[in-house]
RNA sequence: GGCGCCGUAGCCAAGUGGCCUAAGGCAACGGAUUGCAAAUCCGUCAUUCCCCGGUUCGAAUCCGGGCGGCGCCUCCA
């Protein structure tokens, strides 16, 4: 049982070995950062996020980087646009990536680099490809010329004959060949500018990955990811360029990642043709931010709460499409309730917080099950391993999440069991403990039930509600005792009206509000 | 026109040659439990994987042809 990863490359799934043993080194292309982010750019990082945690789990050093684009057409069309100057609107929307970021749970980044922080280096490597021959000025611009490469296409798997064929590309006849593509562009008055040999510009789009990850991570590095829709041009001229420059190889691994997609006819989230289905296509369209400048934290996350959002992304396979719409994220939401409770009985059996569980951060030291009862303990050990197994198949979180549903069920079939919510001894509190911390450790590796999810629940946080239910609960503790039904629910029944759920468990009342 | 992807129960979704007489979840329906509920547990819920052919001892999985959905070839993640 090893690690297989699907590689665009070949297009098969490979077994997965680093350049240096032990040692990871990852690139994600980021965000061009000129409009809030919307829903589909949490995609990438959410299920990078969760490759690096379980390279990390399975004891790899792992370098993560990923770039934020600050200087583009976009960007300086937008700027203009809003009356602000391209740099203000970047940090603004940078801002809003991040926030949206750490909403999202991802938190295993290394490096962000900045296109602006890196045009020497940007300069260099164009410099070199000049004098290799490989790219050549004209008119203050430098172009990459394709044919100088010899396996120009290979990532995309198409000759420049074929797409040629293509009826998009527009000619340019300057250039030497139609397909060649800008490393360097001349600037116009008012536009941002760097002085270059080649007279004052920008670097072309694809430029600043090639320059960037060779300077962060190295001429070679392991992975490289990004959406679907980059793998051409973008990473294929990447390729071409890194590969001219340095004559080694670039990627081991590139991982390309399906589009998050909303509706039934429309086309994928924020993209730029988006087409307009139904009414219901267009309200999903709204809320995924592709229609206006809303950002995903007002527009997805007012309705949903980010970890479902993350539980959502990751219920599939990172190479399908995934369909955005409330309903699903609902939908979701809904199927996720059965662990928070697992949370709470846990805490109410136990005594102590689930989130406050400390759990193995790696494979090797993965929790022991030796003290637990042998049937419990064998199911655990038959679920770990096909977790495992799932997620060394090309990371199939979709498979690993349905083994959680069934840890969920094996751990609270224990609980019920031993009937451990109306007494429970030290041994079965320990034994709880322990499969509970094996259950948290693989959710660990997904990045979902990290922290407690803020809500009104149990409404510790306000006095004067909790002196009230008690006192509700107190009187209608009084009528049960009494049997008083009718009083008992009516009280609940009025309760469930305002959104609040009473549940008589064995070992008392509980209460919770949506 | 070129290069690709996808089509599994009411819905979401894993599985890509034999352990599949197809995981898991939501919904639904029985049972245990409960004063009644809720929650939890147990059980039922696709002889079948868009359709038609073919390869094979054997196919949801491979090949061919349909039908349906989608992406890229436009500085979109």
């Amino acid at each position: 049982m090893a690690l297989r990863v699907y590689n665009t490359l070949t297009r098969e799934k490979e077994p997965f070995e680093t350049l240096q043993p032990g040692k990871v080194s990852m690139y994600l292309c980021g965000p061009t950062v000129y409009k809030p982010a919307h829903i589909g750019h949490m995609v990438g990082p959410v299920i990078f996020d969760t490759v690096k945690r379980y390279l990390a789990y399975n004891g790899y050093d792992v370098t993560f980087v990923i770039n934020i684009t600050d200087v583009d057409d976009k960007l300086i069309n937008k700027a203009a646009e809003v009356g602000c100057t391209v740099k203000q609107l970047a940090e603004q929307m940078t801002a809003d990536y991040f926030d949206n970021l750490e909403l999202m749970g991802v938190d295993t980044i290394d490096h962000f680099p900045y296109a602006t922080d890196h045009i020497a280096d940007m300069q260099a490597m164009i410099q070199g490809l000049i004098d290799k021959g490989c790219a050549y000025p004209l008119d203050g611009d430098v172009y990459f010329d394709v044919t100088s490469d010899d396996d120009y296409g290979k990532l995309s798997h198409r000759s420049i004959e074929q797409m040629m064929a293509g009826t998009r590309v527009e000619a340019n006849e300057r250039k030497k060949h139609p397909a060649d593509f800008a490393l360097w562009k001349s600037s116009r008055a008012g536009e941002p500018a760097w002085d270059s040999p080649w007279g004052p510009g920008r670097p072309g789009w694809h430029i600043e990955c090639s320059a960037m990850s060779s300077k962060l991570l190295g001429e070679s590095i392991d992975i490289h990811g990004g959406g679907l829709d980059l793998m051409f041009p973008h990473h294929e001229n990447e390729l071409a360029q890194s590969e001219s420059a340095s004559d080694a190889r670039f990627v081991r691994y590139w991982m390309h990642n399906g589009l998050m997609q909303s509706g039934k006819n429309t086309g994928k989230v924020g993209g730029g043709h988006d087409r307009h289905g139904d009414v219901d296509d267009q309200v999903a369209n709204k809320l995924a931010g592709s229609a206006g400048a809303e950002s995903v934290k007002t527009a997805v996350f007012a309705h949903h709460h980010p970890e479902v959002v993350r539980f959502f992304l990751l219920s599939t396979h990172y190479r399908s499409p995934i369909d955005f719409s409330n309903e699903n994220i609902a939908a979701t939401g809904k199927s996720m309730e059965g662990f928070y409770r697992m949370f709470e009985s846990y805490e109410r059996i136990c005594g102590a917080s689930f989130y406050d569980i400390e759990t193995p951060q790696t494979r090797e030291h993965s929790t022991s099950l030796e003290s637990l009862p042998e049937s419990l303990a064998v199911e655990l050990k038959t679920l770990r391993d096909r977790f495992l197994e799932a997620m060394d198949d090309d990371f199939n979180t979709g498979g690993a999440i349905g083994i959680l549903f069934e840890m969920r069920r094996a751990i609270n079939g224990y609980v019920h069991d031993e009937g451990l919510l109306e007494s429970a001894g030290e041994e079965q509190k320990a034994a709880l403990t322990t499969a509970t911390t094996l259950f948290k450790e693989l959710a660990n590796v997904l990045g979902v039930f990290r922290r407690p999810v803020e809500s009104a629940a149990a409404g510790a946080d306000d006095e004067f509600v909790s002196g009230l239910m008690d006192l509700i609960l107190d009187i209608r503790a009084e009528a049960r005792a009494a049997k008083n039904w009718a009083v008992a629910d009516k009280i609940r029944d009025a309760l469930t009206e305002l959104k609040v759920t009473v549940e008589d468990g064995k070992d008392g009342v509980h209460w919770t509000r949506d």
